[in-house]
RNA sequence: GCCCGGGUGGUGGAAUGGUAGACACGCAGGACUUAAAAUCCUGUCUCAGCAAUGGGGUGAGGGUUCGAGUCCCUCCUCGGGCACCA
């Protein structure tokens, strides 16, 4: 028997192995065993390749998938890439290279890199989503949004960079700034494409039968931001309309001293009275110009302009100012308020700065409360004061009251209202999923018939930004030019590509029909398969991939094409990997390559050692440091195997079936860590000692999933037939795992004090006796024993007085 | 400001309310070797002690309990998310 394990070898031999048997590959139509979908996100093809924190995921991803496969599931893994984006434009854009160059060379690379792991990924369904075989599946999901009315094109704010007179898309204008040239952001009106998001809001809080993160769960539950509250009317003076305001707060009505319009909001234009026009406009041009970091400036001082109008307040009749701020968001709600300063500390500030009358309505519902006016807003629930007819009525119940109050006169109704927007998807770039709509002078605008899609991108093309603020594919009149899907009369087609999370937002459900030709969207297939069982990812994904691919996923459930109404039924976060505390990028220069790792260890001393680094969901900081402890761990668990110890001693029977029993358990609960700890004290236990075959097969079992190639190698050797990833997970006996005798630790007044061996079925009253005559123990037994805690099986504490 | 999640030896970390520090890394000593590497053995929270043993100890302070790293309260601190959302 070999001394030494040649993993460079074994590896090598035994992915060819796999390879040749077609073991990654799923039947997808198989019905004798329950599916399995084990799913990881797709890569981004950028030029740092894999790092190790793709491997970091991947590799417990795939040992997952190895496990349930050995549980007897049909597991179908599948992998891909996600390849449009802007990394690989703005690299074109810089050194002229096609991006679908860089593409093409970045997942060439990046495939061998996931192949040197030597997971069982499905390559057969691998996607790339710039290719148009599967772009023009993106396209056929847009236009079934726009035939159901989920798609609409307004116009809209976005990013606009002065300096470079470009369009960005909000990843390039993080923190205000401007990817390329630092000038700061500022909003530039485009008419843009939205999906209808917002319409599903209420549906996505929906996570019933998902077995999420609670704090993804959470972080989605803020985004989308649903709040109750009423809608409430308030006359214009002089003026035949009204402004509709949404509040939470109506128990605070007789409390409005002022109201408060956005800048963008539409009537201030008609209310807006002569002598203040002026200012008004002022005000509006100065906040227009402001940049994303001057409106969102911590602490920023409340500032705003009167209008010279007034409204009534529907309660009471009171004459109440209307002005203008940026402090209200025109997207949210209806761009109006009721300005309440008493009960709001943002209205408090305003109302100070600008001496508008405070009146207090709400009071501190008992007096173990003190109301923190005048100093500062009281902004919690109370009983209601100065309310006429409302007063002394709890804030809960007032807000009912005077809604319903209201709404006999038509001027209140409860509203629901949500913080989520609806999703921008229009990109004036060009690597992205063309929009297949086209515009005729005719019949204006018309969808692409779903038989000519795909819409292609063309690759002839010039990428550079023209300054105008418009895409790239403008200057293709091959492209612009085109007919009219009615009328056949002349057209010309949308310029504006798709955002890469459209790509995304729908992939796993191109899999399971990737043995199909050309049907992406078979009903059959995908209710087989869907929901995902399995989805790991980073955390950072929840409020934008994890959300957006839900609403599509819904929709397109709603539409029929699948059963499942949810597409990720289990939702894992790994850990971020993290180099000297700091993220890793390639502007800081700390991205860490898995390759020379690979290549020096091999794949599974690699994977276990990222493995046995904490808890998966935990992360952590990389070093090296310990890797060679996982290489003595493989070496010595193979020379364990290996060795033909004869009239050694035995191994206890009770070790195998425990090390089973704490693997199984720890690879359910996705503790790699701690299975792999247990593995290795079972190497210590079984060194130098006699194993039988059987054993032997049942601790390679046991390993397989978190050694892939090594279990294959051991296998091989000690009897194993075939690849050990046909076999079925080992199981234990529970009988097999209680000793005979067992050690209970003696406290007495909670303080150890001892220690002492019994046999297991020994009775309370032995023990406590046992325990008594212990040599230590009796000599902190002198007071009285008032108290005798027996846990079977663990402790004994005495409690003396 | 609001919502989550952490804080345990020199390091990574382990511990259904029941012997804190498993399993590793590192370090120290030893065996093998001419030597080194590899491997193996022993020790390794801290203080006192040759030892047996005892005191202290899981960010800080309180509490519940026979018993708290674990549960409750207050605070400190680090990480993540959201942030003028009426």
């Amino acid at each position: 028997m070999l001394k030494h394990y040649d993993h460079s070898k074994a590896e090598t031999k035994w992915r060819k192995f796999w390879e040749a048997k077609k073991l990654y590959k799923t039947d997808l139509q198989d019905s004798t065993k329950p599916k399995y979908y084990n799913l990881v996100m797709f890569p981004y093809p950028s030029g740092d390749k894999l790092h190790i924190g793709h491997w970091y995921s991947y590799a417990p991803a795939d040992s997952w998938g190895r496990y349930m496969r050995m549980k007897g599931f049909n597991v179908f893994q599948p992998i891909g890439f996600d390849a449009f984006g802007l990394p690989a434009e703005n690299y074109a854009i810089k050194t002229g290279v096609h991006p679908a160059q860089t593409t093409k060379t970045n997942i060439a690379y990046m495939r061998k890199q996931l192949k040197a792991m030597g997971a069982f990924w499905d390559w057969d369904a691998e996607v790339v989503t710039a290719e148009p075989d599967y772009y023009k599946w993106t396209q056929w999901v847009f236009l079934q949004l726009y035939k159901n009315g989920l798609v609409y094109r307004k116009t809209a704010p976005v990013n606009w960079c002065p300096s470079c007179k470009t369009v960005l898309a909000n990843e390039q204008a993080q923190d205000g700034l401007c990817d390329r040239c630092d000038s700061e952001v500022t909003k530039k009106d485009l008419t843009q494409w939205f999906v209808n998001i917002k319409q599903y809001a209420q549906k996505l809080l929906d996570y019933k039968g998902l077995d999420w993160p609670e704090k993804t769960r959470l972080m989605q539950e803020n985004w989308i931001g649903r709040s109750e509250g009423s809608e409430v009317d308030f006359e214009i003076q002089g003026y035949d309309k009204k402004i509709t305001v949404y509040t939470t707060r109506i128990d605070t009505l007789y409390g409005a001293t002022y109201m408060v319009l956005a800048p963008e909001h539409e009537l201030i234009e008609k209310i807006t009275t002569i002598e203040n026009k002026k200012s008004v406009e002022n005000y509006i041009k100065k906040t227009r110009k402001a940049t994303d970091i001057e409106r969102s400036a911590e602490d920023r001082e409340k500032t705003g302009v009167f209008t010279g109008a007034y409204a009534t307040n529907p309660v009471n009749g009171a004459k109440i100012p209307i002005w203008i701020a940026d402090y209200v968001l025109v997207h949210y709600g209806t761009g109006a308020v009721m300005a309440v300063p008493a009960h709001d500390t943002r209205d408090f500030a305003f109302a100070k700065k600008y001496k508008l009358p405070i009146k207090e309505v709400i009071s501190p519902i008992n007096n173990s409360i003190k109301s923190t006016l005048p100093k500062a807003a009281f902004v919690d629930d109370g009983k209601l004061i100065n309310s006429s007819e409302f007063g002394g009525t709890p804030s809960a119940q007032a807000r009912l009251d005077i809604t319903r109050f209201l709404d006999k006169k038509g001027l209140a109704k409860l509203k629901i209202n949500y913080r989520l927007r609806d999703w921008l998807i229009s990109r004036q770039r060009y690597w992205g999923a063309p929009i297949p709509i086209v515009y005729c002078d005719k019949c204006g605008e018309v969808a692409v018939a779903e038989k000519d899609l795909p819409v292609k991108l063309p690759m002839d093309i010039d990428f550079t930004p023209k300054g105008d603020g418009k895409s790239p594919l403008n200057t293709s009149k091959k492209f612009v030019t085109t007919k009219c899907p009615t009328c056949g009369g002349p057209a010309t087609r949308e310029t504006d590509t798709m955002d890469t999370f459209v790509c995304s937002s729908w992939y796993f459900l191109r899999y399971p029909c990737s043995q199909l030709e050309g049907k992406p969207f078979e009903e059959k297939m995908l209710s087989k398969w869907l929901p995902v069982d399995m989805y790991i990812g980073g955390p950072e994904h929840a409020c934008m991939h994890l959300l957006y691919a839900r609403f599509i996923h819904k929709a397109m459930h709603d539409l029929g094409y699948v059963k499942a109404s949810e597409p990720f039924k289990r939702l894992v976060h790994q850990g971020m990997i993290t180099k000297n505390g700091a993220k890793m990028s390639k502007s800081k220069g700390n991205v860490v390559s898995p390759d020379e790792f690979v290549k020096m260890y091999g794949s599974d001393v690699f994977r276990m050692y990222l493995m046995f680094m904490g808890p998966f969901t935990q992360g952590g900081d990389w070093n090296d440091k310990g890797i060679v402890g996982i290489k003595r761990f493989v070496e010595k668990f193979w020379r364990a195997m290996m060795e033909e110890v004869k009239d050694g001693e035995k191994i206890a029977p009770a070790i195998i079936h425990k090390t089973v029993k704490k693997v199984t358990e720890d690879i359910d609960a996705m503790h790699f860590n701690t299975a792999i700890s247990a593995l290795m004290a079972l190497a210590n236990e079984a060194s130098g000692k006699v194993l039988s075959k059987d054993q032997k097969q049942v601790a390679t079992r046991l390993i397989a999933p978190l050694a892939p190639h090594l279990a294959e190698e051991i296998w091989s050797k000690v009897g194993g037939k075939g690849s050990v990833f046909e076999e079925s997970w080992p199981t234990y006996d529970s009988a097999q795992i209680v000793d005979d005798e067992i050690t209970i630790a003696i406290q007495v007044n909670g303080r150890l004090r001892g220690t002492i061996l019994i046999p297991k079925d020994l009775g309370k009253e032995a023990v406590l006796a046992r325990a008594k005559a212990e040599e230590n123990v009796k000599k902190y037994l002198a007071g009285q024993v008032v108290k005798e805690i027996y846990v079977p099986g663990k402790i004994v504490n005495l409690v003396v007085k």
